[in-house]
DNA sequence: GGTATTATTGTATTTTTTACAATATATTCG
DNA sequence: CGAATATATTGTAAAAAATACAATAATACC
């Protein structure tokens, strides 16, 4: 390598994931317990250097995967967080990606140097090393925005949900409330929610259609130029 | 160091703006001619490797500046492009930028080791290196995305200006057209463009009116529950 | 059968979006 | 100076979308 040229190879690089998950309990950001340093034995988002042998997106996945055990889930990159004093071991770049999950259809894992894995409220979230409140901050930011605009809100969902799970889910993102009618026929004009047949079952009242999300039918229709917008 | 930790500290991270302009002809893109390895005498995205002692958004400016002399432009960072052989020089992550610029403000100094600077038509981009192609249509996504919900179009006009500018500039980057009439109302009825009273000059025909973005005013009612939305 | 609990549905009103073309103001040219 | 040229400016009616609002339906449990 040419020697002017090695002062710039001395940098590293981490991916760091902001896991949302939802449950009836509202919105829900998964952190672990970290047994290695720095900053060990504090709750910290998921995240690790990346070895520089592989692609920046599968690193992200493998971070996740190797400290939670997830795999295979909705992730999306959001930002790459660079001030010079952020991490105390050396200059390290870190990207930010967020994940949504259905909590339910996972068995949170934690291995590596993940001690403990753990779902915490979004409005309970602790102070955080290095600037994961910061990141934290972002992602929910960018979910806010997203999830008005893109049909994403179903990766937080079960695979069947009712009418009432998917208005809470919206209304718990965005901090609001729609009115029950209003909410039914817009969703159900955008035409890529399909009633499955089921019902609910086990519940001590009136059981709920169950649907489920069509990704066939919104990308025909987000093809031409309809515009999800909630 | 911790000797474990020594194989994570061999990356460079470089920046890579994409800097949008517009004028009559419509959207332009600025390019540099690489006066520098790899990719010497080629047109590329005026991009650098950082050094390690700035934040990440500071060395964005730097860059940008060092390569064109473009000083105080809006400026965004819109994505981390980390493919393992994306540089022929080692491992280089780039964090990419858009910058929009008004044309006529600005001199274009290339300098440092851009031997040249001209702007491309968007529509005439040629083969570029590295994966600054994948990046210009990355940021002409997000620019597109952004230009419709954030007041940002003004960025890349003269401070005053007339509604068919304006007009021209939306419909030339949304590749779409308007109806005069109802373009005027919508922009207008947002309440944050302002007639200046000032008139075109030295226009061959009925002079229109001067218009500018009020930033105030927009600040204003888009921290209440406004959406800007075209 | 009655009560408790949540699910489901329609309509009238208001607001927003759309479609559409005639008039106004400047310069240039004969 | 009047005519021709070129672009700027403006309103209204119809359609579509968003909003506000409450009564009935289906199940479990007692």
């Amino acid at each position: 390598m040419d020697p002017n040229l090695i002062p710039f190879f001395k940098a590293a690089v981490s991916v760091d994931n902001v896991v949302f998950g939802f449950d009836q309990s509202g919105l829900k950001v998964l952190l672990i317990y970290r047994g290695a340093d720095p900053y060990r034995n504090c709750w910290a988002l998921p995240g690790d250097l990346i070895s520089l042998d592989s692609d920046l997106s599968s690193s992200a996945e493998k971070v996740l995967q190797d400290l939670t055990g997830l795999d295979k889930v909705y992730m999306e990159q959001i930002h790459t967080f660079g001030k010079v004093d952020r991490h105390p071991f050396g200059r390290v770049f870190t990207v930010a990606y967020f994940a949504l999950i259905k909590i339910e259809d996972y068995n949170i894992h934690p291995s590596s140097w993940a001690e403990e894995a753990a779902w915490f409220p979004i409005s309970e979230i602790p102070d955080l090393p290095f600037d994961h409140n910061e990141i934290l901050l972002f992602a929910k930011d960018q979910l806010n925005t997203k999830i008005r605009r893109q049909p994403i809100g179903f990766e937080l969902l079960p695979k069947y949900f009712t009418l009432t799970e998917l208005q809470k889910l919206y209304e718990s993102i965005l901090e609001t409330e729609f009115d029950v009618r209003n909410f039914r026929k817009k969703i159900l004009s955008m035409d890529f929610i399909t009633d499955t047949g089921l019902k609910q079952s086990c519940v001590t009242h009136r059981p709920a259609k169950l649907f489920k999300y069509n990704a066939k039918k919104y990308s025909k229709i987000s093809s031409s130029d309809f515009a999800f917008d909630l």
